[in-house]
DNA sequence: CGCGCCGTTGAGGCTCCTCAACCCGGGTGG
DNA sequence: CCACCCGGGTTGAGGAGCCTCAACGGCGCG
C-alpha cells in the first residue's frame, strides 16, 4: 500500500478543514487532535489521537474533511491512500473488521463527548477526559502507578471540554489541592481515582 | 433480506441500552430519537430519526447499543437482521457504498452537534437545531414555504440541546415575539430564515 | 534583555438552572 | 356531569456556574 512517513513540530496543523487529500493520516508517534474550528476563533477538539489512531475515519471515504488536526507534540505520522485503503476494505475480511471495529468506537467516543458536554459540568467534564486518556494510555502499556505522560496545554483542555484556560485552571487546582491529581513535568498522576471517578459523576 | 415490520406508540421505547438484539430498525414512517441515558435521569439525544434512516448504524457491528431509541410520534418501523446486512455489506458493493456514505453523514452530524453543545448559545443552539430538521426534511420533500410538521415537545429540543424545558420555553417564547418562527399545531414555520441563520452563529 | 507562551488569580457580570406557581386541554373515573 | 389528574407550556425570582477582562509571575528562547 502506497504509503510515506512524516513528521510535524508541536503546535502546527497537519491537516486543515476542506483541504481535498487522497490519503489519510495515522499517528506514529507523538500526540494529535482532530478539532472542528469556529468561525469566532474557538475550536471544539473531538478526540486526541494517539499512536496508532487514524485521523480521521470518515475522510477514508470523502476527499475534504470538517475536521482539522493539529499536533500536540511533536508527531511523526504515516499517510496512506485512501483508494488503496478502500479496496483493500472490500477485498481482506480481516482489515474491514478492525476498520469497522475502530470506527464504531470512534463514534461512541463523540457521542459521550456530546453527552458530557451538553449535560455534565466542568469538574466532570474534566475527570472524564483524563479517565478516558487513562483507559486508552492503559491499553498501549503507557501507565505506571496511575502515572501518564500528559503533553496537553490548558488550552487543550479547555477546547476539548468547552470551558476557557481561566476556569480549566481554577477547577484543575481544586483538584490539586484536594490530592486528587497531581500535574508536574508533562507528566500527571491520579492520586485519588476513586474520587476522581466520583467527580465524573 | 429477512425483516419484520412493527409498530410503536409515541413515546414508548424501541430499543433500550445495552439489550442484546440481532436486528436494527429503519424508521419506516413517523419520527423516532436516539439518546444516550444519564445516570441522573437526563439524557441527551444525539439525533432525530425520520422515515428511511436505520436508528444506529453502529449497532450493526455489536450485538449491543449504548443508545436507546424512542418513538417521538407513533412509529412504524422495520427491523433487519444484522447478519443479513453486514453480509450485504461485504457482497455487494452499492449496499457498502450507500451505508458508508450514511454512516459518515451521521458521524459529522454528532461532530457537529458535539462542537454546538461546548460552543454555542441555547438560542444558537435551538436555531440550529430547527435548521438541521429544515434540511433534512427539505430533502424529503417534507417542507413547503419554510413550513413542516413539527411534533417535538419542548422537552425533546431541551434534551437535544442540553438545555432546561424552562429556558427553552423562555428562547422559543423571544424567537416567536421576535417574528422569527411560529409554532402551532404541531407545525412549524420559519418566518424569517436570514434571522434564524443569524442567530445560529 | 525582551518577548511569547503558559499558568494563576481576582472582580464582576451574563447565561442558564432551580424551584415554584399557574394555565390549558384532554382523558378517566366517580 | 363534574372532579381530578397528567402531559405540556409559560412565567417569575433567585442563585450557581462559567465567562470576560485584567493583571501578574515563571519559564524558555532569540
Amino acid at each position: 500500500m502506497a504509503q510515506s512517513h512524516k513528521f510535524a513540530l508541536r503546535r502546527r496543523t497537519i491537516y486543515r478543514t476542506n483541504e481535498t487529500s487522497n490519503s489519510v493520516a495515522i499517528i506514529c508517534d507523538g500526540w494529535a487532535c482532530a478539532y472542528i474550528p469556529l468561525p469566532d476563533g474557538n475550536r471544539q477538539i473531538l478526540s486526541f489521537l494517539l499512536a496508532g489512531d487514524i485521523t480521521s475515519a470518515a475522510a477514508v471515504f470523502q476527499d475534504r474533511s470538517e475536521i482539522s488536526i493539529e499536533a500536540v507534540t511533536d508527531v511523526h505520522y504515516c499517510m496512506i491512500n485512501k483508494a488503496d485503503l478502500r479496496t483493500a476494505l472490500g477485498s481482506d475480511r480481516k482489515v474491514f473488521d478492525e476498520f469497522s471495529a475502530m470506527w464504531v468506537r470512534r463514534k461512541e467516543e463523540v457521542e459521550k463527548l456530546a453527552t458530557d458536554l451538553g449535560h455534565r459540568t466542568a469538574e466532570a467534564r474534566i475527570a472524564r477526559l483524563v479517565l478516558g486518556l487513562l483507559e486508552r494510555l492503559g491499553e498501549r502499556n503507557l501507565v505506571h502507578d496511575l502515572r501518564f505522560a500528559f503533553p496537553l496545554r490548558l488550552q487543550h483542555i479547555a477546547d476539548a471540554a468547552g470551558l476557557t484556560v481561566v476556569h480549566v485552571s481554577r477547577i484543575i487546582g481544586d483538584m490539586r489541592r484536594r490530592g486528587v491529581i497531581e500535574m508536574e513535568g508533562r507528566f500527571l498522576t491520579i492520586l485519588d481515582q476513586h474520587e476522581l471517578m466520583n467527580i465524573s459523576s
